[in-house]
DNA sequence: AGAGTGAACCTTTTT
DNA sequence: GGTTCACTCT
């Protein structure tokens, strides 16, 4: 466990004064340094870990990080280290200073889901309909808020570009109404702290006292937003340790800017950079070929990673009739290279492209009898009654939370229809006001049914009476309270499809209930809004072991198995159109694609095979395939081609015998 | 109001 | 091929 580190990875862990800049190839054990420079931090320099900060982008890698700091860490040595993700600082950040920034306690966070929803309505209002637009008119204002730019400034860079200057007009409005709900989405959770520490440099100041040394993990992922609050929160001490790799940029399409670890060279004169090149993960032979793979992008900064864990076996090549059969060879090819090597399925990974790809997979393994892993399915947040009851945890936090308002108001049954919540709304927006408080409003009755405006007024009063306990008592005493008022299992029971339904979505509200309980009880003094917010950042439910998955073949895609590694990786469906993808070739952004095969090879310990198929069905109709460029790029001598239509000739044979050979000789000299 | 039908769509997706 | 969404029918 306490591995001795190589004598890069010590100079990085022991560099203490000003900024560096620590380049970790893939395998080269970048975790390792961020969480023994923790460690040296507080065990040899005597930092207080209240001003310590590491950042990481996934509630897994922050998960996995806390664990590996603890193991270094005495008990309690520890007390008051922060290690989470970009979003959590954030969501930190704005509830200590929510009063600066005008927002009341208890705020909502919206989701994608939400802020969809909330879009369309805003594009009903100013157009008559959405045309399935809302979604783009979203991922153009969350890049805009990654940039770090405002609507004003927006509107103004549209330059009367009809498109743009719609969206930038939208932006606007929909901010406007996030405010009016008390929410914020998740790009704000960024955005805000940043525009907050620009106008307040008192309140910047607080935040670099306590915040005296950041560690940003996979920082090639960060947008300018993230890297302009970076930047403030190190301001002139300087103490920031990045950890990135440029060949692992792949979010780029989700406003992730490699340059700026180019930008840190300028914005930071001083900057230390650490190479960190051995790989400790990989054979030769697998490492050789992402190398020459990646030669073939531009790049930042030049390494070249090296491995000492012997030669290895060649990469596979399959080349396949179609998908069906690609699934099926693998499965058997798996099956068969497990029972030689009396491995476990657990040491196997299936990587593809699109998670559209897993379906033939997880069909094989199923017929097979296979145990596997779907990374990347339904996030149990998505859930229709996961959902309804986060709504009606939102509410009684933030009763302006229009979304969660309208998602339940009618669900179970109030027999509040879509005519009166109509009514409500053009009212509520006349009156500038949030759903719930416009039921208060007087002149409300001139737009209602006395019947419409009793029942409202019933709901709203038992909102808030809940509220009220929630605030003043036990949060996890009022939900059972108020899931005894609603009586939500037997509306379950009346409404599903059939009783195993049920009672699957009865049981996810328990869990769900159970985790609010737990997290309750380890942090007394959070309320029930602080509760639901820490678990709207969450995707998944973490699991006492959760890691522990057992012994399970794993299925996902290339984006998913970053920052993993398996001993066995098939690598499928590599196709023109496919890795690359159609819209990459289209849009001229290969080198992403590339990275992306990077990141697919450099996640083989000993073996990986890569497959494609000669035709295959896309939306339906069987098209011929190309075998994929990156194919082209591998190194001719390490590959070995099987499969339809491969006839292995002397040659071949003769340069199989000899790999062979070599691969014996290499295990005997150790 | 909820189910049923046809038309349009379609990468990846940390939070 | 499979899903999602709007519209229609009962």
């Amino acid at each position: 466990m306490q591995a001795a580190l190589n004598p890069r990875q010590l100079a990085a862990v022991k560099h203490l004064d000003g900024p560096s800049l620590v380049l970790a190839g893939a395998g080269s054990g970048k975790t390792r340094v961020i969480t023994r420079k923790i460690a040296y931090l507080i065990q040899r320099c005597g930092i207080d870990p209240r001003n310590i900060a590491a950042v990481t982008f996934t509630n897994k890698a922050a998960r996995e990080m806390k664990g590996r700091v603890k193991k270094l860490l005495e008990k309690n040595q520890g007390k008051g280290l922060r290690v989470s993700t970009f979003h959590t600082l954030g969501l930190d950040i704005i509830r200590r200073e929510l009063e600066i920034l005008g927002y009341k306690a208890g705020f909502s966070i919206y989701d994608n889901t939400d802020s969809v929803a909330l879009l369309k309505e805003l594009m009903k209002k100013a157009f008559g309909d959405h045309g399935n637009q809302a979604e783009k008119n979203l991922w153009q204002i969350s890049n805009w808020k990654s940039a770090f730019i405002q609507p004003d400034q927006a509107l103004k860079e549209a330059n009367g570009d009809p498109v743009l200057s719609t969206a930038a007009t939208l932006y606007e409005q929909y901010n406007h109404h996030l405010k009016t709900y008390n929410a914020v989405d998740f790009d704000d959770l960024i955005m805000l702290p940043g525009l907050l520490f620009r106008e307040h440099p008192e309140v910047l100041e607080r935040w670099q006292n306590r915040i005296r040394y950041l560690l940003v993990d996979e920082y090639q992922d960060t947008n300018t937003a993230q890297y302009e609050l970076v930047k403030m929160l190190t301001g002139v001490r300087g103490n920031l340790t990045v950890v990135g790799d440029d060949d692992q940029s792949i979010y780029t399409w989700r406003g992730a800017q490699p340059e700026n670890m180019a930008l840190l060279k300028e914005d930071f004169p001083n900057l230390e950079i650490i190479k960190l090149e051995q790989n400790y993960r990989s054979t030769r032979r697998i490492l050789h070929a992402a190398n020459t793979l990646i030669a073939n992008n531009a790049h930042i900064f030049e390494k070249k990673l090296w491995s000492d864990l012997g030669h290895g076996d060649p990469i596979r090549i399959i080349r396949v009739a179609n998908e069906e059969a690609e699934a099926e060879q693998i499965i058997s090819e798996l099956l068969h290279h497990k029972f030689v090597n009396r491995t476990k399925f657990k040491d196997y990974a299936i990587l593809y492209r699109g998670n559209h790809q897993s379906r033939l997979f997880e069909r094989a393994l199923r017929e097979h009898d296979i145990p596997y892993y779907l990374s990347g399915g339904t996030s149990f947040f998505a859930y229709a009654e996961v959902k309804d009851i986060m709504s009606y945890l939102r509410l009684l936090a933030n009763p302006e939370d229009d979304n969660a308002f309208v998602r339940i108001i009618n669900t179970p049954r109030r027999e509040i229809g879509p005519g009166t919540l109509e009514k409500l709304s053009l009212y509520a927006s006349e009156r500038n006001s949030s759903l719930f408080n416009a039921c208060f409003e007087l002149g409300l009755a001139q737009h209602l049914s006395a019947r419409a405006a009793e029942r409202l007024h019933i709901f709203c009063d038992w909102i808030l009476e809940l509220a009220n306990k929630a605030e003043n008592g036990e949060p996890v005493e009022t939900i059972h309270l108020m899931l005894r008022n609603i009586d939500y299992d037997q509306w379950l029971l009346d409404n599903g499809k059939d009783e195993a339904q049920a009672n699957r979505r009865i049981g996810n509200i328990k869990e769900l209930l159970s985790w609010i309980a737990r997290m309750a009880k380890t942090t007394p003094e959070a309320s029930l809004g602080e509760l639901v917010a820490r678990l709207t950042l969450l995707d998944t439910l973490e699991r006492e072991n959760e890691d522990d998955r057992g012994d399970q073949v794993s299925l996902m895609t290339l984006h998913a198995a970053k920052g993993l590694e398996f001993p066995n990786v098939y690598l499928v469906g590599v196709e023109e159109e496919l890795l690359p993808h159609r819209n990459s070739i289209e849009n001229d952004t290969i080198e992403e694609e590339r990275r992306l095969a990077y990141v697919g090879i450099t996640r083989a310990q000993k073996n990986l095979t890569l497959s494609f198929a000669q035709k295959r069905k896309r939306y339906g109709e069987v098209a011929d395939c190309t075998p994929s460029r990156f194919i082209d790029e591998l190194p001719s001598d390490d590959l070995q081609w099987t499969g339809e239509g491969v006839k292995m000739d002397p040659q071949e044979r003769l340069q199989r015998g000899q790999a062979h050979l070599a691969n014996l000789r290499e295990m005997l000299a150790k």
